[in-house]
DNA sequence: AACTAACCCAACCGCCTCGTC
DNA sequence: CGACGAGGCGGTTGGGTTAGT
């Protein structure tokens, strides 16, 4: 197969996305849909690649993304099903609804893999799966993966967390992760839509930092409409956002 | 206050898979 | 069946942010 020119040699522009541009491509989505993804930049009126939108789409501006830090529970899960699937991303981020596989191998990278490590220091049953991460890793066939799912004798990490002890152990962070949300929902809730809805933001140095955005940080509830056909769930937030908008069918 | 190190995450790269012809 | 194109996936990296000295 032929290999597609690179964008910069396009033309075409790369790196961290502009409002302007995320508002364009959402505005392009939200009335037309994706479609082809090569095709829509041109016709949407981007300078980007068609992989960049599609990725720029599915890792932040889908509305059904859940942003915002990842409770205990959505760590364990992810920490089992690592245990089970291995480093299939998109497997893992098909069974945690509003997480992307980018997010996921992210967490589990900068946090998870970090925290097993320690337990590992001080829980030498779960030596083994410590042992067979890095074996995954330096071994991209998988192999010890899917050999981990027959090996009935497997040692399951962390057998500390039963379902009882899990849910307690969730309380305390769940309790500060709500304190979290409170305080951020009392901020401005209408930062993004100004954004978006106003001529401030003219450059790319007007652009609200996405980590730090009060917004992101506030996993809300899923809406749900039905749009182009097919039921898709919005966040409150671009729900609203949307619907003001005058997107949604 | 200034500097450095560590951390974090969005975005990119290149390969793979699948559908179509 | 093979060639091709498009989308998907996992690994990696660049640069911004935060913590530590």
């Amino acid at each position: 197969m032929v290999r597609a020119p690179c964008c910069e040699k396009m033309g075409l522009k790369k790196g961290p996305w502009t409002v302007e541009e995320d508002q364009i491509l959402i505005t392009y989505i939200s009335r037309h849909g994706h479609g082809n993804w090569r095709a829509l930049p041109k016709q949407a009126g981007l300078l980007r690649c068609g992989k960049s939108c599609r990725l720029r789409w599915t890792n932040y501006l889908r509305p059904d993304i859940k942003r915002g830090n990842f409770s205990r529970q959505e760590e364990e899960t992810i920490i089992m099903l690592h245990e089970m699937l291995g480093n299939r991303w998109s497997a893992i981020a098909a069974r945690l609804p509003g997480r992307t596989d980018n997010e996921i191998k992210n967490v589990w990278h900068t946090h998870l893999k970090k925290r097993l490590y320690k337990q590992n220091q001080t829980n030498p049953a779960a030596e083994h799966y410590a042992m067979d991460i890095a074996k995954s890793e330096s071994n991209p066939t998988g192999e010890s993966n899917s050999s981990k799912l027959e090996d009935q004798n497997y040692v399951h990490l962390s057998p500390q967390h039963s379902s009882s002890e899990f849910s307690s152990s969730t309380e305390f962070s769940d309790a500060n992760a709500d304190n979290h949300i409170n305080e951020n929902t009392n901020m401005d809730e209408n930062i993004w839509s100004q954004a978006f809805s106003t001529e401030d933001f003219k450059t790319n140095e007007d652009y609200p930092a996405i980590t730090t955005d009060p917004y992101f940080q506030v996993p809300s509830p899923m809406l749900s409409t039905t749009t182009y056909g097919s039921t898709v769930e919005y966040t409150d937030f671009w729900y609203k956002l949307l619907m003001e908008a005058g997107e949604l069918l």
